[in-house]
DNA sequence: TCAAAGGTAGGAAAATTTTCGTACGAAACA
DNA sequence: TGTTTCGTACGAAAATTTTCCTACCTTTGA
């Protein structure tokens, strides 16, 4: 129970290395390495290490039909966002969704377009 | 610069400290760890040592003109959440705050409530 | 064919984060 | 006063996360 938690809970090496897959989709080690070398600095058998651990976890599974290994998520992207974003709601805004999105609007970083977009949203879900 | 962007980090502990501070303003060690208590089990020096690792880190400044300490967080909590936001956005929407309301809004778990609160923001926002 | 390049596996080191034991001082109070 | 309770400090153990070394196999190409 508290472990199936756990396994939804990347490290933040690990989330670094789900948001390249969500990025590039399934992908062998040598791919995903070189896009994490583009942000820092990292050895191969790191990254290499990393995703077999991920894999061992569930978060990974992989094709090891071809020498080369293709990862990707074990689970759909959406849910472990949506799991994520439960998470980071419920513990920065109490849960409120409404509180993360004021912030968000009052943020300068949120631009026009973004602004506009969420507009059409709103309006979207109204007709329904 | 990059020790900087780590002070802004707070590990997992961390930040459940720093939720029980923003929750309830500047309090001693004992009162935190009551709160964590109900969440947790957890030893009450580990959360003493852990509050001055962040005093340490300059995460939480301190009163030490009494006997029972008095700690609060260092940095206004808004400045702390923006970049705890930012951080999230980018590295879960590519930046992109309206991805993230959609997947906000397209979740079951928003309320009613939430809802009509972020339409009523967008309004107020839309006048100015 | 054989050396070089590139792949996986796995253990162990290193670094970071978390936990706790112990020492010791101050306050409370019987 | 003395003993019990509650506080801080601090080092080190434990646990977790991250990194990398080494061995060894497969593919590639000179």
């Amino acid at each position: 129970m508290k472990d199936q938690n756990k396994q939804l809970e990347p490290t933040r090496s690990e989330l670094e290395i789900l948001q390249v897959l969500w990025e590039t989709g399934p992908s062998t080690v040598r791919e995903v390495n070189n896009e994490l070398l583009k942000q820092k600095d990292v050895n191969y058998t790191t990254t290499l290490k990393l995703m077999q651990i991920m894999a061992d976890k569930g978060i990974l599974a992989r094709d090891e039909s071809q020498m080369k290994h293709v990862y990707r998520v074990a689970e759909e992207e959406q849910k472990t966002k949506d799991h994520l974003l439960e998470k980071f709601v419920d513990s920065m805004y109490k849960g409120s969704a409404s509180k993360l999105v004021m912030q968000l609007l009052g943020n300068k970083k949120t631009s026009k377009e973004d602004l506009k977009a969420i507009k059409e949203l709103l309006n979207k879900l109204e007709k329904e």
